[in-house]
DNA sequence: AGTATTATTACGATTTGTTAGTAATTATTT
DNA sequence: AAATAATTACTAACAAATCGTAATAATACT
């Protein structure tokens, strides 16, 4: 993510939050603006620190607020709980997560297939389906190295 | 899950303890009856609540213990979190989950086409893939009749 | 078999991630 | 600029999960 991804993310934030009736603040804005500037997938308490370097007097709870209402108006998405922090990513297009089993880092996998991002038909029989997760667990390049 | 089925895992599961150095106890036994019994993939509380009835003094501690264990030694898997609670499968086999957002069910997607549970190159080129979870959400049939 | 040793269980107390109530603050409307 | 509505920050609360520890059960040893 360099800095004219995060410029283009910040204005589908802004276009986002008019459609979606979401007051853009300040607050909300660096929270986003902190998620989407991460590769890390980070959790709440990350997030937090993160806009605490720029808004001194934020609140977790604040940030917690922005991050479930976000959620809920799907401008992010969940994507998954580690240890048990959930974390969360800006990125609402389909794609793949490495997470490492070790480490807890969870790594984007850049040009997967998108066969791997269809539901199978077994599950579409199922119910009506809304989105599908694919999350490949291992050890990471880093923690290989024993 | 018919008895059948689940006779053959208790055996497997002595045979993993053995294998794994985990003491197969009264209380972990039952746990994880409870466990490969059910097709609920039940939460912690709903473990303990379904042992209760057989061993009425067991602990919820226990319960947690015996899981994180389990899970730690690849007895057993935590397939998901639905709300803030860790849901556990003793299946340890690739397969698919179909997870109603309504209504929290988390139900097995039977005999996909094994392309779903096949790592991506990409990712496989990223660590040493363990495992591979594909988790389709949407609304069950049960919830998709309003 | 009986004793020593080690591991596990149950209990209670704690910790920790997350949510809720509310007064003060900020943004928006008139 | 005053009034209204929404958001924020604070504190406290909640619930899932964990930890310390004494009692108990299981294993190893003789």
């Amino acid at each position: 993510m360099d800095g004219q991804d995060l410029k283009r993310r910040m204005a589908e934030f802004a276009g986002m939050c008019r459609q979606k009736g979401v007051i853009a603040t300040h607050q909300r804005t660096e929270i986003y603006r902190e998620l989407a500037g991460s590769s890390k997938h980070p959790c709440a308490e990350a997030v937090f620190k993160g806009v605490k370097k720029r808004i001194p007097a934020i609140s977790l709870d604040t940030v917690y607020r922005a991050l479930r209402l976000f959620e809920s108006k799907g401008v992010i998405s969940r994507c998954c709980t580690i240890g048990d922090r959930a974390r969360f990513d800006a990125d609402m297009g389909s794609h793949v997560h490495f997470v490492c089993t070790r480490c807890g880092r969870v790594l984007d996998v850049a040009g997967s297939a998108p066969s791997f991002l269809k539901a199978p038909p077994e599950a579409a029989a199922m119910g009506a389906v809304e989105s599908v997760r694919v999350e490949v667990r291992g050890r990471c390049g880093r923690c290989g190295k024993k």
